[in-house]
DNA sequence: CGTAACCTTGAGTGCCCTCAACCACTGTGG
DNA sequence: CCACAGTGGTTGAGGGCACTCAAGGTTACG
């Protein structure tokens, strides 16, 4: 199945950079395939050779590592318009996981185009780099929130940064989101216990500072959700589109 | 001062991928200055402008993220061959600060030259985003650590991650090397408190598992050190050097 | 209506935290 | 030459945050 790269709907939001013609021409040139798999799939499997590269086009994922003996650390969540494997297809083997959280929509660009996009189209070349230098400022943040914030705080900063990204993307309504993350997501992303998670929430639920049920987040007092978390954030900046 | 990339002595160690003449040259001519900084200098400030990108040549420096409050994270520290400042560089603020942690040399490469590199030596900006690939997984494992290891697990994790990456520049002689990190950083980069960091330091000592003593760490028992961290990782491919 | 996945709650424990000293080493200035 | 300050490392006491264990409730779904 082939999309209509002039017609993506995800494009023309504003969080991000709008393209000329001959661009998008290019980009859709590049894709192969159009996938839709449903939630829980392994899109990247750890240790798989050759991975290729996708734009995450609708639906969350996440990215992960376990442990030998099990433990889970999940390293940054993806939503729409993030690039999905760019790490894992620069080595010979990927080093993580990714895995659908809901159902998924992607764009496949194969790893053997994205290297002739280097010698031909140097300014989406850049920009492959600069989504490249998005992704890690996002895990640079989470391992900020897992090393130097004490629980109440990491379920606040985790909330507040993807409502900020959902808000981006245009998916708050009424200051509510889908949410689909369950305790278990949000303990192995802040590296506490699903108990503790879970008691956390419930806490920070009671105080008023959002509520949250079946797989939806509305947000009610962000201000002190922020200052909780001691989170000023800089405000997002539009990013490519590929 | 100007340096003759030509006879690079890091450039002919195992650890990079070796470079024709060709790409030497480019590399040459887009080195501006060659930098001797001390030990505690600043590199790149959180929130600087217009940052550009170094490579590291020789010494130790590590990037770090502050909160409001003063807490601070070590997000990962970097070797000689490691480029600075391609993330700051993407952004119009920088995210995070980088300090050099013993006495440093730096090459220049300024960021507007690194720009005119796309469209030049593809190859070579390939590498840039190959380098900040591999950036990006030394984070990711640093989060994983932080998130699901205890504390002795962390440092365990964090002396055998150095021990290889000082290894594979040939820093290491007799399973010793010189380790310029202080208590207060160990601290900061693994999530604990400076006391936890010394009363669990010492209790590794004592088993035998390493010597520490005057910016000194000797390896005595490496494989224990793996089992406890649950370390098992693949060894460090050849990487470009810029 | 049974099963599985997810969420909730309580009890008890321990890892890691903070507070508070004290020690060792180095460089500096009177 | 020595007092002194500054930096970094060491140790003990005590408490609390987050952990594990265990059980039960709720929701979704075939």
């Amino acid at each position: 199945m082939r999309v209509w790269c002039f017609d993506c709907p995800l494009r023309v939001k504003p969080a991000f950079k709008q393209k000329s013609e001959e661009e998008v021409a290019t980009i859709h040139e590049m894709k192969r395939d159009h996938l839709k798999l449903p939630a829980g799939t392994e899109i990247i499997h750890p240790g798989q050779e050759d991975s290729e590269i996708y734009t995450l086009f609708s639906g969350w994922a996440f990215r992960f590592k376990m442990l030998p003996d099990g433990r889970r650390q999940i390293l940054s969540f993806l939503l729409p318009g993030d690039l999905i494997g760019l790490q894992a297809s620069m080595f010979s083997a990927a080093l993580y996981g990714t895995e659908a959280l809901t159902a998924v929509e992607l764009c496949l660009l194969p790893r053997r185009r994205i290297w002739t996009l280097f010698g031909r189209a140097p300014e989406l070349a850049f920009e492959i780099t600069w989504l490249g230098a998005r992704g890690q400022s996002l895990v640079d943040d989470n391992l900020t929130t897992v090393g130097r914030r004490n629980a109440a705080e990491r379920v606040a900063a985790l909330i507040i940064s993807l409502y900020k990204r959902a808000d981006s993307l245009g998916l708050v309504k009424d200051q509510a989101f889908e949410f689909p993350l369950s305790q278990q997501h949000i303990a192995d992303a802040l590296g506490l216990s699903l108990v503790h998670t879970n008691k956390t929430l419930r806490r920070l639920k009671q105080r008023g500072l959002f509520k949250l049920e079946r797989n939806r987040l509305e947000m009610q007092n962000r201000g002190a959700l922020e200052k909780l978390a001691d989170y000023f954030d800089a405000p997002i900046e539009a990013r490519p589109l590929l």
